[in-house]
Order: structure tokens, then C-alpha cells, then sequence
RNA sequence: GCCGCCGUAGCUCAGUGGUAGAGCGCAUCCUUGGUAAGGCUGAGGUCGGCAGUUCAAUCCUGCCCGGCGGCGCCA
């Protein structure tokens, strides 16, 4: 039969599984379901090989699913709305629902291609108003249970282009298409009350055993539960407090209380009450508050500007000493999202204090001395000091530890009736409005006699207008008076529709319910999410170990209490990828240049990139996430037109462990490539005349048996790379024993080889099963057991060291005890040889593995 | 800046408290009835740096250097 075609066997098995509906998953109580998920793409319209691996892992895990009995639920859909599709439209009039429309269309193409295990009927998208429309349903009851509610919100404010802009489009404190330098406004936003759940989604994860552990802990360090002091500092009697509201005091937070002697500054942010009352009576202080809000939104701009203060004048009296004034500032990297929005400053022992209190001269009194340090000559220079010790210089406090010092600072200032200890969050409620035209239409109306009211149900879906009108700057979905002018639903006069539409992140909150029934004319068919949810895997993305993934356990939660849902966590089991980086080309004109338009020259180590087309240098950047914007993708199927879809799978899953980063290289391609061959040879020259058996078909049956319990095992745990090293040797294997172990032995391991690779190369599966004869598909095909009386190994060899270096080898039996083990090493004439006269002085047996012999 | 991760052969990456490995590339040879190829053999490594723990550290701990991801409007 010769050579495997995958061109020719490929295309015939997908549509050997079409026919068969091989992948459909039906609701049926009496089998154990299990829901393998991957995140679903943003239709950018393209697959690059970052795809191809999260979708390749998932696949092997819904397809190992299925052979071990499950009814698995592997459906496939889209992220649809976003930015990008708006982008498209701006620069170059393309309407953003054809746009991504379109982009579905390729992307499902070439996602079906991949031979996946899916069950297509499931497809949804999420700029679909059948999708968006039960959206807007959840939203209204979010809205009922006052979990959404308005509130101001920071945004990112282009004064040019008259525009909100993502936080990705501010360039440098500068708008990406305007230039114009950007300034934090305050506008009237949507948002979640997921801070009401703060407790539980912190709580919660300690029932998630499935999920990684950096996850976890970068999930906790982002709802950042602290146990710190409000407390409230008097306004000292020279400096009278400028509005009513300060009259008793100026609050602030600290996690810190224990530093409190330290303390040489207060300091409130620009957007606290007070700097905005100064800033009314002042132009300077206007001034600076302005310049302060120059600059993006996000928290890393915010904390890596320089710092910036402005000294109110003002003056408080320290709590413990009465006698000590402390000066008021108004400081740029004080949040006003965070605590109270005003902090002391100690800055001995806060970087950030220290910074600030350098520049501007403020002193520096340390509190808390480091183990072993003498208190006459400790001083904080530089750096602060953070870590553990004990306080000096601090009164009451003196010689406590960091924590009992807390604990002491906190009732001093209970008794005292300034304040009180208080939990704290970092996580801040869920800011949900964009103003942008390609997303969910929040469902509300606003009467100028009513106010807000929400759209009725039977109203529902609020649709997006047919067209987007992109010629002007600002909201589209502003400037359509058509679509925005209605009456009111209450009163009947005129009003408008809300024109924000809901965050991305939304969507995406609660798809894997809606795929349990996409087609419910519900939200979610509660009987259907019963038997399905929770999603048993759920592989993507490391990058959305915090957000996407904090958001949907909020979302379950939230519909938990509303009935819709009967469980608390969405996701139990859950792998983060790693992600695929490859090196980006820019010309020298700053276009970004794709990999396949670009030839690399390596000259005595030095690569030169140089433009296919023209010959032009361009200039090679580090390699960074695969993304369409940075033009560094590589499509699967360039591997795929040459190699087959298979070995381009089995190749994205080879060699690095799934969870980590890698970088792309197709070099190595051929080795999965020659696999696939080397197997389809093992099948083809398979020969059915009987043979007598053979006294070395045990050998291959132990081989097998081995091999199966390893794939099997290095599956379940996520270890596919491992899995493929199996798989390679164990065909080396069965072909070393052609000439040795009869037919009937080699086709007992042939049809094990072609069951454990199946969830790997699906196609090449199939074709080796029905060279074996058989009939069925092999997509449903069980899993091969092993016999576990085959698996054990009755030796064991065991290095054996003198002081540290190995010097020799011995074969004991499996288990063997340490006595036995040192019996055995010190009979051996090799191993005393080496000893040359030195006197053992210790001997060290690790049980089946190694043994170490300290001699002097 | 803060949080999380990574650093092993020319390249891309496995791996383990004890013997350093694979694929690709490179070199050499064999086969030509597995041939739009296949196979043998080989060279190549201060396991990022420094210190500590240990009988033993590439692995554990700490510090340093370099890179990546996230930081609430990219998805």
C-alpha cells in the first residue's frame, strides 16, 4: 500500500465523522458527562499555531474522554464583539459585522480543518442578538438584585479626538491615533457589584484543587484582602479644616498601623473631596490636580509616573503624639480606588513613601528595626526597609514584632475612638460601560421623568443598529438618533436608550452556560447547565489567569443566587497554556512585517532579516505573544499543507510541557512527520498469515502494557508532551520486534499504539484501524487497558557513589530493603576495588534508587 | 512600580535531591527489496551568576542578572 498520503486519508476521515456525527453531545442522565472547553477565539480571522495548540490540547483531552466512556460536550464559538472589528471600520470602512462575520467564516474553516472533536451544532456567537439579547435578560435581573448599579469611573480621554480610548490605546500618556496627551475624566459608568462577593470568590478558591497553583495565588494577590486601620486624623487648631466634611478629621487606610511612629506625611489623591474643595478655591491647586490627572487610567501608569506632591498647607496631630504636627499633601500615586483614597507616609518603610518623601525633604524615622541591627546606627537611605524586625523609636510599641504591634496600634486607636480595624479589598466593583458601538447594548432607557428604567423583556433583544455610522468621531451609537430616540417604557414620554454597551468580559462570562443549550429560548436551560456544568476542563490562556476567569466565577455566583445556575464555581478543572511567542520584523518605516515575507541570513552568528520581496533589512524584535496586530503569527497551516494536519497537532504538543511559554520554531516539524510514517509502515506491513507464538511476545506485551499505563497516565495529567515520548518509543518498539514477537502479539500492541495515538492524530488513527479490519470508527473506539501484573519491573539498577560521585552500578531486586541494598554493595569486588583502602564511614541506601557510600 | 512565570547542547526544549537527555541542525559511515527514503556512530554542556542547606544541588532556600505575561477599556 506504501507511503501515507495524509492529503488524500485526512479529508476522507473528517467527513467520515460528518457523516457519523461522531462528536454530537446529547443530554442523557444514565451516561457520566464530562465538558472540555477551550476558550473561545476572537475572531480576528486567522488561526495561528497558539490556536492550534490550546484547540489541539483540548481536543485530546474531549477525544481521551470519550474512549474512557464519558459523554463529553466539546462545543466551539466566538468572542465577536470588540475593539478590533471597530478599528477595521475606521481604517478602512468596513462594516464591523461583515468584518467579523467574515472572519467567523475563515476561522471555522480552518478550526474544522484542525480535525476537531466538536460538536459544531453548538456554535454561537456572541454579537449575535441571540446571544446578546439573554445577555441583556441577565443584566436586567443584575440590575433587580442591585448587583449593577452607576457610579463615576475613571476613563482614558482623548480631548482630540473627543473619545474614550482603551487603555491599549494610550501610547505613552498619548493617543494612539491623535497624538493628543491623554487625561483621566470622570464619567457615569455601569458596574457589577462583584466586590460583594469579594469573601466567597477568595474563599472559593480553596475548593478548586484543579486549578494551578499560581493562578490561585495571583487571583488572591488580585482581590488582595488586607486587615488594616481606618483611623482618623484631628485636624491640628492652627489649620482649621476648609469644608465641613474634614470638620471631624482627615480618614485614611493603612495595612501598616504598626508603623504609625514612622509616620512624617499625610497624603490624600487628586480625586479625594479634599483636593477637589482646595481645588476649587485655588488655580494653582487646580492646576496641579490637573497635571496630576495627565496620563492614562491604568495602574501601572499611575504608579510608575513621577511622583508628584503638592503640600496643602494643611496640618493633622499624629495620635500618639500629640505634640507632632504632620503636614497634608496631595499626591499623584495615591489611588482613590483604593482604602480611602489617603494614606500616611511612613517612609522608612514604604519605597513609595520614600521616593516621595526624598524629593520633597520629608523626614525619614525609622520604626522597625531588622534582626541583629543596632538602633544607634540603622538608618533607611535609598530603599526602605519591608522586611521583618522589631519596632524601636515607637513608644508603646517598642520591641513588639510587626504583628503584635499591629494588633496594639489597632486597639490604642480603638480606644482612643479614632478609628478602627477594618478588612480592606483591592479588588474594586467590575466597570462594565464602553462607550462603543460594537458590543452588547446595555438595556436600560433614561426618562427624564422616570430616570433609568429598564427595557421590558418582551422588548428584548435591544438590537444594534443595521448600520454603524463610523464618519464622525465619539459613539456611533450616539450620534443614530433614530436607533436612540424611544419612548419611555413607563410613561410613554420622549427618552433614550442607553448608549454604552457592556465590556467584552461579559460575554464571555457566562458562554460555557449558554453552550449547554445555545439555542434556548431562555438564557440558560437550567435542566441542561444541571447535567453539564461545571466544565470539567477548561483549558487557555495563562494570560487570563485573572480577569476573564475572576470575572466568570462572579458571573456563576451571581446567576447561582438568581436559580439560573446550580453551581458555584464554573470551572473545576483548569490548565493554562503557555504561550506561544515568535519574533516580530519591523521595517525601518515601523510596519510590522509577517514572518512567512521574511528571509533570515545568519552570518558568524550574527542574523541578519531581511525582506523577501525587496531585500531590505528589517530590523528583528524579541519574540512576544502571538498576536495579529504585531503581524508575528505563523499559521498551522503552513505545517499542515506540507506535513498533514496530524503532524502538525502531534508537532504543537511535542517537546514542551503544555503550561509553558514557548518560543515557535517549525524546525523539528519532520520528526512528527516521520512518526506518522513510521507507524502507518508498522500497520501496512502487518500480515495476516498465522504465526506460531513466540517466547519474545511477552517482551512486547510488557512493552505494551507499560506504554499504555504511561500515555495514559501522562494524559491525564496534562503532560502530552510526555505522552508523545511514549508514543515515539513505543513504536520504535513494536518495530524492533518485527522479527521477534509473532503477528498475533504485534497486532495486540498495533491496536493499542493506534488507540493511544488517536487523540493525538486522529486521522492517521483511523486509517491504521481499518487496516486492522475493523470496521467502527476508531472515534469510538474505548481506551486500552493494561494489565498491571505486566507493568512491574523486577530489577532495578542503582548507581552506586563514593563521597558524592558515582563510581559504579548494581543490580538488585525490585523493593529490595537497605539492609539488603549494603549487604549487596559491600560483597561487590568491583565497588571494594574502588574503595582502595578508604574506611566507610556512612552508608547511604535510597530504596530503588541510588546508594552512597561516604568513606574517609 | 506591583503580582506571577521562565533561564539546561548551535537552535527549540525535556528531565531529576544522586547516571544530564530528545528532536532538528552538524560530521562520519551503512543500506538501496521500508526508497518521494531508512538506519549506525559521533562531536557538542561551568544546567544564567553568587552564596547557603545536604553525605550529595542543574533540582531546595536567599540574593543578583536577563527575558516573558498580567496590572481592571486588547481578547
Amino acid at each position: 500500500m506504501g507511503r501515507y498520503d495524509p492529503k488524500i486519508a485526512e479529508p476522507h476521515w473528517r467527513a467520515a465523522w460528518a457523516q457519523a456525527d461522531a462528536f454530537r453531545a446529547d443530554y442523557d442522565l444514565s451516561r457520566p458527562k464530562y465538558y472540555a472547553l477551550e476558550m473561545f477565539p476572537y475572531p480576528s480571522g486567522k488561526l495561528h499555531v497558539g490556536h492550534a495548540r490550546n484547540y489541539a490540547m483540548g481536543d485530546v483531552v474531549a477525544r481521551f474522554k470519550r474512549a474512557r466512556g464519558f459523554n463529553v460536550l466539546h462545543p466551539m464559538g466566538w468572542d465577536a464583539f470588540g475593539l478590533p472589528a471597530e478599528n477595521a471600520a475606521r481604517d478602512r470602512g468596513v462594516d464591523p459585522r461583515e468584518w467579523t462575520t467574515q472572519n467567523i467564516a475563515a476561522m471555522r474553516s480552518e478550526l474544522k480543518a484542525l480535525g476537531l472533536a466538536i460538536d459544531w451544532s453548538r456554535e454561537l456567537a456572541t454579537c449575535e442578538p441571540d446571544y446578546y439579547g439573554h445577555q441583556q435578560a441577565l443584566f436586567l435581573r443584575l440590575l433587580k438584585r442591585g448587583l449593577a448599579y452607576r457610579r463615576e469611573g475613571l476613563v482614558n480621554w482623548d480631548p482630540v479626538d473627543m473619545t474614550v480610548l482603551a487603555n491599549e490605546q494610550v501610547v505613552d500618556g498619548r493617543g494612539w491615533r491623535s497624538g493628543a496627551l491623554i487625561e483621566r475624566r470622570k464619567l457615569n459608568q455601569w458596574c457589577l457589584r462583584i466586590t460583594a462577593y469579594a469573601d466567597e470568590l477568595l474563599e472559593g478558591l480553596a475548593e478548586l484543587p484543579g486549578w494551578p497553583d499560581k493562578v490561585r495565588t495571583m487571583q488572591e494577590n488580585w482581590i488582595g484582602r488586607s486587615r488594616g486601620l481606618t483611623l482618623t486624623f484631628a485636624m491640628a487648631p492652627e489649620t482649621p479644616a476648609p469644608t465641613p466634611a474634614l470638620e471631624g478629621g482627615l480618614s485614611v487606610y493603612t495595612t501598616r498601623p504598626d508603623t504609625l511612629f514612622g509616620a512624617s506625611f499625610l497624603a490624600v489623591s487628586p480625586d479625594h473631596p479634599l483636593a477637589e474643595a482646595l481645588a476649587k478655591g485655588s488655580r494653582e491647586v487646580a492646576a496641579f490636580v490637573q497635571k496630576c490627572r495627565l496620563g492614562g487610567t491604568s495602574e501601572a501608569e499611575i504608579e510608575s509616573a513621577e511622583k508628584l506632591g503638592w503640600d496643602t498647607g494643611l496640618r493633622v496631630l499624629h495620635p500618639f503624639q500629640p505634640d507632632l504636627r504632620l503636614p497634608v499633601w496631595i499626591a499623584n500615586f495615591v489611588l482613590m480606588e483604593y482604602g480611602a483614597g489617603a494614606i500616611f507616609g511612613c517612609p522608612a518603610h514604604d519605597q513609595r513613601d520614600l521616593d516621595f518623601a526624598i524629593k520633597y525633604s520629608l523626614p525619614i524615622r525609622p520604626v522597625v528595626l531588622p534582626h541583629g541591627a543596632d538602633p544607634g546606627t540603622f538608618h533607611v537611605k535609598q530603599e526602605a526597609y519591608t522586611g521583618p524586625g522589631r519596632l524601636f523609636n515607637s513608644g508603646f510599641l517598642d520591641g513588639l514584632d510587626i504583628d503584635a504591634a499591629k494588633r496594639a496600634a489597632i486597639s490604642r486607636i480603638e480606644s482612643l475612638g479614632l478609628g478602627s480595624g477594618a478588612t480592606v479589598y483591592r479588588l474594586r466593583d467590575w466597570g462594565v460601560s464602553r462607550q462603543r458601538p460594537w458590543g452588547c447594548p446595555i438595556p436600560v432607557i433614561h426618562c427624564s421623568s422616570c430616570g433609568i428604567v429598564p427595557v421590558p423583556d418582551s422588548d428584548l433583544p435591544v438590537r444594534l443598529p443595521d448600520r454603524l455610522d463610523f464618519s464622525q468621531t465619539g459613539n456611533p451609537l450616539a450620534h443614530d438618533r433614530a436607533w436612540r430616540e424611544v419612548n419611555c417604557p413607563q410613561c410613554g414620554a420622549k427618552a433614550e436608550r442607553e448608549t454604552d454597551t457592556l465590556d467584552t468580559f461579559v460575554d464571555s462570562s457566562w458562554y460555557f452556560a449558554r453552550f449547554t443549550d445555545p439555542h434556548s429560548s431562555d438564557p440558560i436551560n437550567v435542566k441542561a447547565a444541571r447535567y453539564w456544568l461545571p466544565v470539567d476542563q477548561y483549558v487557555g490562556g495563562v494570560e487570563h489567569a485573572v480577569l476573564h476567569l475572576l470575572y466568570a466565577r462572579f458571573l456563576t455566583r451571581a446567576l447561582q443566587d438568581e436559580a439560573l445556575l446550580s453551581i458555584s464555581e464554573p470551572f473545576v478543572g483548569l490548565f493554562t497554556q503557555g504561550m506561544v511567542t515568535h519574533e516580530t520584523y519591523r521595517r525601518q518605516s515601523g510596519e510590522w512585517v509577517e514572518p512567512t515575507e521574511v528571509e533570515i541570513e545568519s552570518n558568524a552568528g550574527v542574523r541578519v532579516a531581511r525582506l523577501k520581496s525587496t531585500g531590505e533589512v528589517v530590523l528583528i524584535g524579541d519574540p512576544e505573544k502571538m498576536s495579529k496586530s504585531k503581524k508575528n503569527t505563523v499559521a498551522p497551516a503552513d505545517i499542515a499543507d506540507v506535513h498533514g494536519v496530524d503532524a502538525a497537532r502531534l508537532f504543537v504538543l511535542s517537546d514542551s510541557p503544555p503550561d509553558r511559554d514557548v518560543q515557535w520554531t517549525s524546525s523539528g516539524v519532520e520528526g512528527a512527520s516521520r512518526l506518522l510514517q513510521r507507524v502507518w509502515a508498522e500497520f501496512d506491513a502487518l500480515d495476516e498469515t498465522p504465526e506460531p507464538r513466540s517466547p519474545d511476545d511477552l517482551s512486547l506485551a510488557r512493552i505494551t502494557h507499560r506504554a499504555v499505563k504511561a500515555i495514559t497516565e501522562a494524559i491525564d495529567g496534562f503532560r502530552f508532551n510526555s505522552a508523545i515520548a511514549r508514543i515515539y518509543e513505543f513504536s520504535a518498539a513494536i518495530r524492533n520486534a518485527r522479527s521477534t514477537a509473532s503477528i498475533t502479539a504485534r497486532r495486540d500492541a498495533l491496536s493499542a499504539l493506534a488507540r493511544v495515538i488517536a487523540p493525538f492524530a486522529p486521522h492517521l488513527a483511523e486509517e491504521c484501524w481499518r487496516r486492522m479490519g475493523e470496521t467502527r470508527l476508531i472515534a469510538f473506539a474505548p481506551w486500552p487497558d493494561w494489565d498491571p501484573a505486566l507493568v512491574v519491573e523486577d530489577q532495578r539498577v542503582l548507581p552506586v557513589q563514593i563521597n558524592g560521585k558515582r563510581r559504579g552500578e548494581i543490580v538488585v531486586p525490585a523493593g529490595a530493603s537497605s539492609e539488603m541494598v549494603e549487604r549487596l554493595v559491600l560483597a561487590d569486588p568491583e565497588i571494594s576495588g574502588k574503595l582502595e583502602g578508604l574506611a566507610i564511614r556512612k552508608v547511604i541506601v535510597v530504596p530503588d534508587r541510588i546508594v552512597n557510600l561516604v568513606a574517609a
